[in-house]
Formats: structure tokens, sequence, C-alpha cells
DNA sequence: GAGCAAACGGAACCTCGTTCCGAAACGATA
DNA sequence: TATCGTTTCGGAACGAGGTTCCGTTTGCTC
């Protein structure tokens, strides 16, 4: 279950694959597969807008104007795809963390604010938050990136709260991450449920409970 | 998106052929039919139990002993046979809320309670949750039954409470149905999630915000 | 320009829901 | 009990979607 092989070829140094990190540096791979990687991303990126998460991989294919075999070259699966479309932006919101915690009032508006932030991100790609609970199998590496990243952010966050008296002290970050993201699924698709009403409530039910 | 319409044929009477209601009478269908659907029943139900709602429908017509097109006779859509297995339990949580709201010693706890039990119902049947999401396109007959049946209890209770004070007056039923439907996703298959203490937050967020 | 590994495209495969239709079973009638 | 029209049955076939495979093409190196 646990993913422990990512490439398997024998000659190359293995690591000089992935092009983000910090500039594009480690030009290792051939121009034209550079090249169609990007063009994969932006076609998955504007077929996610217009069709949802849930596009089938042909349609981003023929977006792209590659064949299939391409897609599963670069993106060993579906959700690898998902995750790297949305990597950028869920970095971005687990930096918001500690600049949040830094600049607002308490502890506890801080949580408030980075949570309403994550709950943007989610309500706004269609069907993303219905793809990140664990049961699909083969997601493992979308909710990897998901988790490894906010977790910490939101626990932290949790933490200087608790610290700060201001939310009960029992809570777990991966729980609520979960929790909230569940609250996201569905949240567009259906205009009598306000997903970011729902979490607004269960981060009022985080209070120390008086008395 | 509204279902409006369920049964459509012409010539019968078109109100003898579900065989809930009150006994078991009208048997106005053939008796191999009558036993297959109970076959049907009983087979999709230990599936369920075994590998979980989304259990292909081959399996079921495998363990029932009977063809892919006796399914589809008796129940139109994958989602018709989940109704019909659940339709019991749902009503006995439907049937709970008003029991609960005598009994307890305050509309707050009731509404807990029966939270509580729809919660329970939820958790055990592997998957269910997750396939109460409106987006999953050919589920309205299993969202229409669940909440048609389950909303107006749960508005009942939520309007006793408002009017006791204990919580915030302008809650949504089906919103919140929704949101501990939601909450419940993935409950099993995650021994890191436990919905029901995500719920219990989130009730506990209902409270009437003081000071 | 030749050679070769890397990358490509898309047919093919598998699973799953659903539809279709010839065969079998039922039960009213003779 | 034998017959016949109707209902029900079983499962092959279809379409959609994810993924794999492999013959062909292309970029790079010498």
């Amino acid at each position: 279950m646990v993913p422990l092989l990512q490439e398997a070829s024998g000659k190359s140094g293995a690591v000089n694959d992935s092009d983000e990190g910090a500039g594009q540096a480690v030009p290792s791979k051939r121009k034209d597969a550079r090249r169609n990687k990007e063009t994969l991303l932006d076609a998955a990126a504007a077929v996610f807008v217009t069709s949802g998460v849930e596009a089938p991989v042909r349609d981003i294919a023929a977006e792209a104007g590659v064949g299939l075999g391409t897609i599963y070259r670069h993106f060993p699966t579906r959700a690898d795809l998902i995750v790297a479309v949305y990597r950028h932006q869920v970095d971005a919101c687990a930096d918001a963390g500690p600049t949040l915690l830094a600049t607002s009032p308490c502890p506890r508006a801080a949580l408030g604010q980075w949570i309403n932030l994550f709950v943007d991100f989610l309500v706004t790609k269609h069907g993303l938050a219905a793809v990140l609970q664990a049961d699909n199998a083969g997601f493992e590496a979308l909710h990897a990136h998901f988790l490894d990243r906010l977790v910490p952010v939101c626990a932290e966050l949790l933490e200087a709260a608790a610290r700060a008296g201001e939310i009960r002290p029992d809570l777990d970050a991966y729980e609520l991450m979960r929790g909230v993201g569940n609250l996201c699924i569905g949240a567009d698709s259906d205009p009598h449920y306000d997903a970011r009403h729902m979490v607004e409530l269960l981060i009022a039910g985080l209070r120390r409970p008086h008395h």
C-alpha cells in the first residue's frame, strides 16, 4: 500500500527528475518531454476549471493534444496529475499559516483565517474535496502531499491557540483537516449547502467548553 | 435536478407495486419475482456488510445466484437497491426523533442523541456516507429518501432546541444533515479519523454564541 | 548522417454500470 | 394434465473510464 517505488530505471542519478524545488534547473530530460509536461499541467488545470477534477484523463489528453501514454509517463496516475496541478496552491496555503499567526491579533483568529483559506481553496476547485478522502484507492499521492504539507501548519496553529487557552487542548490537526475537507465535499453542485457555514460551526465548536 | 418522476407506466393502478407500507400484502407479482426480490435484498445486505456499499452489482448478483437482468428489473439502478436495503433503518432513525424529544431532559440533548443515532448508522455501513453526497449522478433516489425522511425530523429537533434558547436560531436542517453526513465519509478505512468526534465538535458549535 | 535510447500516440485491456433480447418459468385456461 | 400468453430470468453486449503495452517517431550524441 505504501508507495515505495517511484522510479525504477538503473542508469541515471535518480535525483534530477522533478523540476520544481528551486528554479527550473536540472534539464536532465529531453526538451520535448519537459515541454509536454508543462503543456499537460496547463491543459489539466484548464480542464479542471471547466469540468472539475474528475474530468476523464482522455479529455485532458485531448486538450493538451497528446496521447494517453504521454500523460501516464509523466504522471503515473490521475492522482499524481492532480497533485502536480495544485501543488503550488497547497504550498501557498501552508506558507500562509505562520504569517497569519504572526499578524493576527490572537491565535484563534489566525486559525480561523487559515481554515478559511483552506476552505476557499477546496471549494473553488470543484470535486477536489471529494477526491481527497482516503477510501478511493490509488489516491495516496494526493493525500500524502496535502496532509504532509498542511497538517503540520494546522497543528502549529492549533497548539498556539490551545496555549493561549482559546480552544480545547486535545485537538488533533489531522482529524480537523479531514473534517474540514469532508465538510467541503459537494460544496459546489448543491446550492442549498454552504460548506463555509458548516466549517464555521465546526470551528466554533473548538472553543474551550467553559463552566 | 429535482426528482419528479418515479413511476411512469400507464396501465396499472400504480399504487400496488412497493411491498412495504404496512404488512406484506398486495401479491400482485409472480411468486418467483417476489422471492427473488427478497433474495436480492438479503444478498445485497450481506455483500454491503463485507465489501461496502460500493460493491459491484455483479458481486451482488453472484451472491444472490441470479443474473444481472434480475437485479435491474427489481431495482432500476444501484442506488435504488441501496435505498431498499437501508429503508428500514432510515425509517427507524426518523421515528426515533420524536421519541427522543419526548423523553430527553432538554431538546438539545435529544438533538445530540438523535445525531448520534444517525452517525452510528452511517459509520457502520462502510462507504454509505460517501455515496450520499449529491454530485454522484444517478443517486437522486438515495438522496431523496434519506433527506425526505430525516430532514423534517432534524428540523423539528432544531426548532425545539432553538425555541428553548439552547442553540443558534438560524440553523438549516438540510445543511446540518449534509454536514454531519459529510463528516462521516471515510470514517471507517481511516483509523486516525474519528467522525463521531468531529460531529461532536460541530454540534458543540451549534450553541448560541453568548457574550 | 547514423544509431540509439527516450518519448510518443493510441489501440487494447480491464472493471463497472446499464441495456437488450432470446430462453425459461409461471399460471390461467381448456 | 397439456397448452399458451405473459412475466421473469440470465447473461452477452455496450459504453465509459482508468491504465498498460508496444510499434513508431523524435531528440540528442558521435
